[in-house]
DNA sequence: AAAACACATCATTAAGTAGTGATATGACAA
DNA sequence: TTGTCATATCACTACTTAATGATGTGTTTT
């Protein structure tokens, strides 16, 4: 059906969407922007807790955004697609100009940070 | 400082995202991509409830989303940026290919939907 | 001015989710 | 095979947030 095909592509932009709505899964992101890294590094790179991480990247993997590899004892993981850099750079470019209104927005502000 | 800043920015980023990452508030978006209305007309189109659409709409407003411009007593919203619509459809286009990923992350769930 | 219309705001409720520590699993080294 | 390292899983807590109905505000019509 039309309606119910609309509506799974809605969900499923949404689900992408809210991958990409966090600090942490989007600090993830950004070190894997460069080059793949195994999950130390990624503590070592974010100051994320290792469980805390881990956690962002089981979600990562299952929406693809990352996908992951074995190498030993590490598992390194990477950005599975190349577009996914360029919607972060386009949100750069975006918020360049929409900055002010993004950031005056109070209605829904990042948690408040845990003491690490 | 550059921490600091890199860090606003991450927050902005996940802001922007967070406004996209709800499938109501994309909803909004998605009859707002082809032209302006007012808020009796995107809730006609996209079944929400009033309140809902104007707390959503104050959101996507404040955050530079969405302009609003008042003629008689209507008020009509628009995309801010044209790029808004580009990055909407870009995300369809990674969606084509990651739609499996996506679709089976059952980690962040849309929310179910209440009875209308 | 009063009624009707269009939209915004607010408090409340119910649900989702991030972070954490503890623990489990799996891989390699000795 | 035992220990160690690397990562994943889990239960729990605290916080965030979407949806709703009721009500407030502002604008036009009569």
């Amino acid at each position: 059906m039309l309606l119910s095909s609309k509506k799974l592509e809605l969900e499923l932009k949404a689900k992408l969407f809210r991958g990409l709505a966090d600090t942490s899964r989007l600090s993830i992101l950004e070190t894997l922007r460069t080059q793949p890294l195994n999950v130390s590094e990624i503590v070592h790179a974010t100051g994320l807790r290792q469980s805390n991480i881990s956690n962002h990247l089981g979600c990562l993997r299952d929406c693809g955004l990352v996908t992951s590899e074995q190498r030993g004892r590490h598992i390194y993981y990477r950005l599975t697609d190349d577009r996914i850099d360029d919607l972060l750079h386009m949100t750069e470019e975006i918020l360049s100009d929409v900055a002010n209104g993004v950031y005056q927005c109070t209605r829904y502000e990042s948690p408040t940070e845990p003491y690490q």
